[in-house]
DNA sequence: TATTGTTATACTCTATAACTATA
DNA sequence: TATAGTTATAGAGTATAACAATA
């Protein structure tokens, strides 16, 4: 081995470590890749556990509902949901008033895998939230759906719809 | 045209609003595709921001300690850095302690490019962050960071290396 | 043999566009 | 003709692996 001239160790530009939107990206793309990465262990994706979550609190989705929520295409959402459907954790079956469309519900197996989803995107959250205590999330969360409310008017308050 | 039945309007599931873990990952997803659509207007990307932020607070960097302080493959950034040499904005030099090393640098154009990019990124910051005052946008990013140097220490403190 | 920068390859995601059946 | 769901295709982005020069 020869000597090794000095150079400089990888050190993040100040100018980026300085800017919250930079932040932002940054522990967005880090949490979804720790997401995907757990999700993927337990036979999931992130994109499951949203729709599970999603059709326990309102019934009744059509396809074009669910991928609008999840702003995800409709062409995407068929593997999702054939996913899920092979695993009888969710039903598609065809409205009668409009026999284009698909009525997709929760099964009961799909309400306990929700529920086993759940306690392991609580461990996902507190490992990320570690540092924070409780009021500091809170005031995270507070300054997050702001942000969020004044792109997409949609976060500002999740109504009952109709 | 006749009758449609009521359909419930897509409304986001009130169990992810209420993360905040998943409104970083939508914001950070939404505020990187934002930012990539006004760089490309600008013809660069924001790696060449970076990388020109970077090179500006501390030279003589290797394009190894460049891609690690980036996070990005080094095969990846050799791209990023042709596009900046062509443009004239960095140089490369051999480094003469090890003729493997290329030493890059910042040009007085590349100097001139950073500060018409800084002026594009502190609007798009002012357009994300407009819901929020200064205190708040302190707030913001002192719990960001934090959340960011426990994950990876090299977000604490930008220390001068060496 | 190990490392730096480079090139080439493969793979994943996503976006787009057809296609069907119903309206 | 327009819409809901589906299928197929193409493109971007990224990760991996091989390669040449140097140590």
């Amino acid at each position: 081995m020869r000597e090794i001239p000095p150079i400089p160790k990888a050190c993040l530009p100040r100018e980026l470590v300085a800017s919250a939107v930079f932040l932002v990206g940054r522990l967005g793309l880090a949490v979804k890749m720790e997401a995907v990465v757990q999700f993927e262990q337990a036979g999931f994706s992130p994109y499951d556990y949203s729709v599970l979550a999603l059709l326990e609190e309102g019934d009744r989705a059509t396809q074009a509902t669910i991928a609008d929520a999840l702003h995800v295409d409709r062409s995407q959402l068929v593997g999702i949901l054939d996913f899920l459907e092979e695993r009888a954790l969710i039903e598609r079956k065809r409205d009668p008033n409009d026999r284009r469309r698909h009525l997709v519900s929760l099964t009961s197996a799909g309400r306990r895998q929700l529920a086993a989803l759940r306690t392991m995107v609580k461990r996902i959250e507190d490992e990320f939230l570690a540092p924070l205590d409780e009021d500091e999330r809170a005031q995270l969360h507070d300054l997050l759906l702001r942000l969020a409310a004044h792109r997409d008017s949609r976060y500002l308050v999740p109504v009952a719809a109709n």
